[in-house]
DNA sequence: AAGAGTCCGGGACGCTTGACCTGATAACTG
DNA sequence: CAGTTATCAGGTCAAGCGTCCCGGACTCTT
């Protein structure tokens, strides 16, 4: 095999573990396969890491900082206010169909870092990297144009969040993607409805916030 | 230990099987585990269930149907629409904070479903299920009093489980319970106003739907 | 050219897992 | 009573796992 730096040969085995997890589950993804798949010996493997653990981990950081930057470039303001919401959506939606399982791979990696002791801080930074994402992103809406926000900002991130992961999971799970586009239009609507501009032909409030708690 | 018919014997390794899961994670609970959880011993095991898939088979239909019913429950029909949408958010959310254990378990068995060859139906049919059961309760509320939609029952029922399913997961990574609320109070507001009584203070359509696609 | 540091490969160790078996014993059933 | 059913302790087995070691080969410096 071609000889190469560890910082590199680390590189390419976290990208090998990525495909073979994204492809086999994380569960029957042995540090065999990964170095396998990586095209190189098992010692080679124990050469860069100290442990499987320590390779999960830049798998981990890894793969977290790939979406992150999916979706703030999904999520790129546009021109109009609608157009934003919508195609944030379609991109990212898209994303998810044309690679499911990559985003499975990242629900699996949340559960793993949940349960494997130590690694719980893994997961809870990957969700709060995406609602900073969502909170950069409406922060930067607000700036650009007059806003009138009808909940807090961290409701709406959060709300975004949570949606996303929703949907994404449950396309995951029943397929059928057809069936997907009302829904998603949907929420366009409504997430639309809660950042709109203070402009004139927006519709009046339909149910007024109410006061939480 | 006391003498049991197979079929109990099995129920009780099943549920042992769940609290073990729930406990300590789904790829942790090898079958002496279970045995041990369960209070008997190793041959028992094998003397109930073919094979350890057999076991997980009925850990996961046995959960999806515990979980079926409960959303059923929570989702029970109230005095005013608002007092049902409400009621039965708060009801969910109220087992969702009180048994997160549970609730992760749920995430886990679906992707092990995922993965397992030959078992993802068993995936679809949770999922499906709980489509069902919002369903379920969107035609027996439209039958009660005079509500329109705006939107398809099965769009607002696959719009339920996904945001259920989202929230759910949120919270379970990020924890932070107070933080949710508003989003719950967006969440509900949105639904009332998504199936809203044919009555007089109802607001007027905000935006109107838009044709997918 | 020589040495030091770096990278790679094959092989092996120790452990856990699911599965299976044996043989004996206790409890229900008819 | 005999026969069926359920339980137990104990051990075996092959497979697969993460980890580690050692010798060789490459590359860079001096």
């Amino acid at each position: 095999m071609a000889r190469m730096p560890s910082a590199e040969r680390r590189r390419q085995l976290t990208e090998a573990a990525i495909r073979a997890m994204a492809r086999d589950g994380v569960a029957k993804t042995t540090t065999r396969a990964i170095a396998a798949e990586a095209g190189v010996s098992l010692s080679v493997f124990h050469y860069c890491f100290d442990s499987k653990q320590a390779l999960v981990e830049s798998v981990i950081t890894t793969i977290t900082d790939h979406y992150v930057t999916l979706v703030k470039e999904a999520l790129r303001p546009r021109a109009t206010l609608e157009d934003t919401v919508r195609a944030g959506f379609q991109a990212y939606w898209d994303h998810v169909r044309t690679h499911p399982d990559e985003h499975m791979l990242t629900y699996e990696l949340t559960q793993y870092a949940l349960r494997q002791p130590g690694f719980e801080h893994l997961a809870r930074r990957q969700h709060e990297m995406y609602g900073e994402a969502y909170t950069h992103l409406i922060e930067q809406l607000r700036a650009g144009r007059d806003l009138r926000l009808r909940v807090p900002v961290t409701v709406l991130a959060r709300y975004l969040a949570a949606m996303t992961d929703g949907l994404t999971l449950n396309y995951l799970v029943l397929g059928d993607e057809a069936a997907w586009t009302g829904v998603l239009d949907t929420v366009t609507a409504h997430i639309a409805s809660l950042v709109m501009a203070d402009g004139p032909d927006a519709a009046p409030g339909p149910p007024p916030d109410r006061a939480p708690g």
